[in-house]
DNA sequence: CCTACCGATCGGTAGG
DNA sequence: CCTACCGATCGGTAGG
């Protein structure tokens, strides 16, 4: 697919970097093929935002779903999950919505709404996970469901940024830690937190 | 000077986004003007960077270094100057340098040396300030100053993006929220945490 | 500091 | 799906 390679590029030049004349000469076709194929440059991010949601759901929502049950066990399954999406570099630019969020955040318009829209769906499957958790007493010392998300969120975005720049796992293994000291302070089950790892076992 | 309005246009736009003759027409004078006068587009870049890094002090350390002493009151006042300096849109597209450092992550370059470079300084100043904190016995529960700079920088950061991404100041609440929580697990003195707030007082 | 220009590349379209 | 082309804009330079 044209928008596998898409993804790639705007993982690391951005979403505005993409160009339609480069896409066609990677994929072996002519530079109007493909401008008639999107119809427009903003068509083709539009396209490459839905095909990105696609691979984020297949890397890390599906796998934490089926290899966990509800509550802190999938938490800790997402969270393990989405640092092993980064690390493997499922993208050559690492996350793709870490980098289109923060290229487009300052850039209102259809392409930075099916961004916010993408990233809000994860989060707020996020905060139910959380949620569940809490329901089921396994955070005893946790409220407010959607303060964890952010927490969360932030750790992971960091370190797939810091990885990135520094070409180290280090901030992989600091978000790990701080992960970890989190969720023990808000009173998790130590043998159930101590499943986020920073390198994926598997 | 016509570095201000660099500044702000890749805080947006990102430094890639910079364009001589926008700049020129912008500053009132000829292209070839600003051209001679940077010598190329990656010396332009680089005079922004060096030119947000001056802000940067400007805005959040020599403040900071200003109102506190050294231990946890100059790590709050740190976090507290930094919420200020992106909530009050020193930029117009928040802070620079978490742009520029996810725009950058993943193409190598002299301009990333100077991003890296940048941030580097600043963290190995909160980092220092930390380590202040600890020898003074004002965060008896942590050992590893640069751990909870990682978590600082991480919440910042999320801050900062997602208050551009939702037109929202709630996420600077999440963040100071985080952070007090954080210092106080650590055994930092509850008065002196408190003094993180979302938004600044003055 | 300017005007004027260079080749390259952009998004998009005409025409088939 | 292609070739061929459009006007606009890019970074950079010649020449003064």
């Amino acid at each position: 697919m044209i928008l596998a390679h898409a993804i790639d590029t705007a993982s690391v030049d951005g979403l505005d970097g993409l160009t339609i004349g480069r896409l066609a000469d990677a994929a072996g076709h002519s530079k109007s093929g493909v401008a008639t194929l999107f119809g427009s440059k903003e068509q083709l991010q539009l396209a490459t935002v839905a095909a990105a949601r696609e691979v984020f759901v297949e890397r890390v929502i599906a796998p934490a779903r089926a290899s966990s049950d509800r509550g802190l066990e999938r938490v800790c399954a997402l969270i393990s999950a989405w640092l092993a999406y980064s690390d493997e570099r499922v993208f050559r630019g690492g996350c793709f919505f870490a980098a289109a969020s923060v290229e487009l955040d300052a850039k209102p318009g259809p392409v930075r709404d099916a961004v916010v829209a993408a990233t809000q769906s994860w989060e707020d499957y996020l905060t139910l996970s959380i949620q569940r958790a809490i329901d089921a007493g396994e955070l005893p010392l946790l409220d407010d469901a959607a303060q964890l998300t952010f927490e969360v969120v932030s750790f992971l975005e960091a370190a797939n940024t810091r990885s990135l720049l520094h070409a180290s796992i280090e901030p992989y293994a600091r978000a790990a830690t701080a992960l970890r000291s989190r969720l023990l302070a808000l009173g998790g089950d130590p043998g159930r937190v101590s499943g986020i790892v920073a390198v994926a076992a598997a």
